[in-house]
DNA sequence: CAGAGAATTTGAAGGTGAGTCATAATTTGT
DNA sequence: ACAAATTATGACTCACCTTCAAATTCTCTG
């Protein structure tokens, strides 16, 4: 009998239903002001519901950060500016320990089909001949971009931080020292002159396509 | 009469007593269980004293970054492990909106002093032909190994991540990448051929000199 | 040096919100 | 139709940040 099979996937239904609404919270009133009791309420459910499928808050964060992961970047950061602010606070340590071993897992394992598309990039550019890898594994050599990715956005959050140094448009810096970054493992796939206008407009069309939320004032 | 400089100069004393119980607490036991009543505690006064110091638990977090900050980072980092571990967290959005504004301001001015020794050699090297601006600001160039070596730290921090992807060794490899993006900037100060020795040999002095409490792998 | 008055310290009480668990409601199997 | 098992509920507990009225200490004048 099918009965077992139905009573997961409601579950499941369920639990998609409390991070939704949660991602609607937060994007409502900031990530300060959630509450479990209002995500249970908002949803239509008890507390004690709500943790039958959470461990706990930080567990429901970690959550919430995975299922961005697993709907591949781009989109869903342009569906959800909030994103990155949560997976900021959730990959402090503070939080991340918090959250269950499990929960964790699956975080990693989310990751792990992105992981494998970026290393294959890599991995053709130095078949091609287009980079020399200096002895360093394809994801080590992508870490470098990845944390400056992940920087980037720290600084920015950091209200005052950047624009007290008058650094303004992060987003289009970011890009230009992912660049830098490149050419200097002597990869140039996508432009040689750094401040060629073409350059300058591939940026910007990827800054108004995947940032667009984030750094509205690059249009 | 000098009375009001002496009570001054004991509040001064007594706010420093308070960050310093306040790290040792964290040193001891993490940032997770840290209270407000414990540090008090340990500092032998009341809670309420401690509330005519910091605004809130926030507050005293940032004053507590804000001195590593001021302490020229290096030999701070070195005696404290824990401070990145902190400061993650404190630029989090959550904590740096719930700090005071002041207390934000402090510490952007605590910046200050280290910026200006980073612009001033990114403007030397300029003013040698050693670098090409490529029409950017100073401290805009170095916002890339800025947000290299946070976002490096976020990804430490977060256990796990990095060594499911068979990372190890992230400070050297965060190194090696702020010497490419260098590199790709034209700017090759330290050593021109990437792996050479001497390179490996002076990454792994500065690593064993800044971050041998936070890495200790690498003796 | 007494003693009024200002300034400071104190810690018990208040408030908030995460997480629990005994009870109620529902579903399943006979 | 009913008993047993499963699941949902939300009032309650508990931990911890923050406040504030009372107690204490300090300052300055007569």
């Amino acid at each position: 009998m099918g009965t077992r099979e139905r009573r997961q996937r409601q579950f499941a239904e369920r639990e998609q239903l409390f991070l939704d609404t949660a991602r609607n919270l937060i994007e409502e009133g900031g990530l300060l002001p959630l509450q479990m009791t209002r995500i249970a309420e908002a949803a239509e459910y008890a507390v004690g519901t709500l943790y039958q499928h959470f461990a706990s808050k930080e567990d429901l964060l970690v959550a919430l950060t995975t299922e961005g992961v697993r709907e591949h970047g781009a989109l869903f950061v342009r569906r959800h500016p909030q994103y990155f602010r949560i997976a900021q606070y959730v990959f402090c340590e503070v939080v991340w320990g918090a959250a269950s071993a499990q929960r964790r897992q699956e975080m990693l394992e989310a990751n792990e089909p992105l992981a494998e598309i970026v290393v294959s990039i890599v991995e053709e550019a130095v078949t091609a001949g287009d980079l020399d890898p200096r002895g360093l594994a394809p994801m080590e050599l992508a870490v470098g971009s990845w944390a400056l990715v992940v920087g980037t956005h720290n600084l920015v959050h950091a209200e005052g931080v950047l624009s007290d140094f008058d650094v303004h448009e992060p987003y289009l810096l970011m890009c230009q020292h992912i660049q830098a970054l490149l050419n200097g493992y002597g990869w140039t796939p996508l432009a040689d002159a750094f401040d060629s206008a073409a350059m300058r407009a591939l940026i910007d069309r990827i800054i108004s396509e995947v940032f667009d939320d984030l750094c509205p004032t690059h249009g």
